[in-house]
DNA sequence: GCCTTTTTTTGAATGATTCAAATGAAAGTC
DNA sequence: GACTTTCATTTGAATCATTCAAAAAAAGGC
């Protein structure tokens, strides 16, 4: 993910370039799956000043542009990826929230329609695989560990 | 859902039988997809000095037990179901949050392998389908209007 | 009925996320 | 290149679902 690569996507979606979007883009180019925190925490390495405010913004902006997704891991934190050829899925640890991706076991978008709509208009089916990551389960078998902070 | 049902499930699951307990699950009898609040509300119609909290600690105890499950629409409180014969998926509505079951797409459970499982001990495949509830397509057209509430 | 364990209550705390007002920077125009 | 408008960022505080903690009350086994 290099510095014309963030401007282009950023322009593509009709977005003006700033350091703290194109810092944000670096950022998950490097953080796959990263919460808001930890993306500000590596922003912050190259542009000290921008604020956790700030990256909340951009990630809103960037998923309100389809330039990133959020996934939610039950109760931990949003995380955040850039959004790539789609057609993948997460494997979620419900211990510790960290997520791992899968490719899609369909292998073409959309892998899946429902049996019925409802009337909904839909616009994506998400596939979760939710268990215990290899970490968890060392420390679950162990006497009660704390739960570890996720890379 | 007869008081007996609730007890019968509650004996089951090894809890203890309380008010609270069977009022929680008698009100998801009648409310699919609640949330804490919602079943908090129709509880205290027959209960009403259930607290809040109390929802909160049985639903926590109802769901590690297993006979209810938590459901995350994206950015709305949670809800939770009675885990009735499973092999169901869902329809949120990224709007209001409002959910609607659909039939498995497969049929059996489970219904879903990933295709790598990276050393996660896997216990859920969950699929949601993100869309548009009826009522929100027609909110949207018109001129910004206020998020409804979702039975 | 009594005793131990588990629940419920009450009240406060937590923490990720969002709101709001003021300042600062981007992009188009002359 | 400066001007203007629009949009982004900052700062600081607020929100709100959910959880924590200590004391009081109820459940189930003897």
């Amino acid at each position: 993910m290099t510095l014309t690569d963030a401007t282009d996507l950023l322009r593509g979606a009709g977005l003006r370039v700033t350091e703290p979007r194109r810092a944000v883009i670096e950022a998950l180019g490097g953080l796959p799956h990263a919460s808001a925190d930890a993306i500000h925490a590596k922003v912050a390495q190259a542009l000290p000043d921008v604020s956790l405010q700030t990256v909340y913004n951009v990630l809103r902006d960037l998923t309100g542009s389809g330039l990133t997704r959020a996934i939610e891991p039950g109760d931990h934190p949003v995380r955040y990826e850039l959004r790539v050829g789609d057609n993948h899925h997460h494997l979620v640890c419900t211990r510790c929230g960290a997520i791992v991706d899968v490719d899609c076991v369909v292998g073409h978008a959309p892998c899946l329609t429902p049996s019925e709509s409802h009337g909904f208009v839909l616009d994506e089916a998400e596939v979760t695989f939710w268990g215990l990551c290899l970490e968890c389960q060392a420390a679950v078998t162990t006497a009660s560990d704390p739960v570890p902070a996720h890379p």
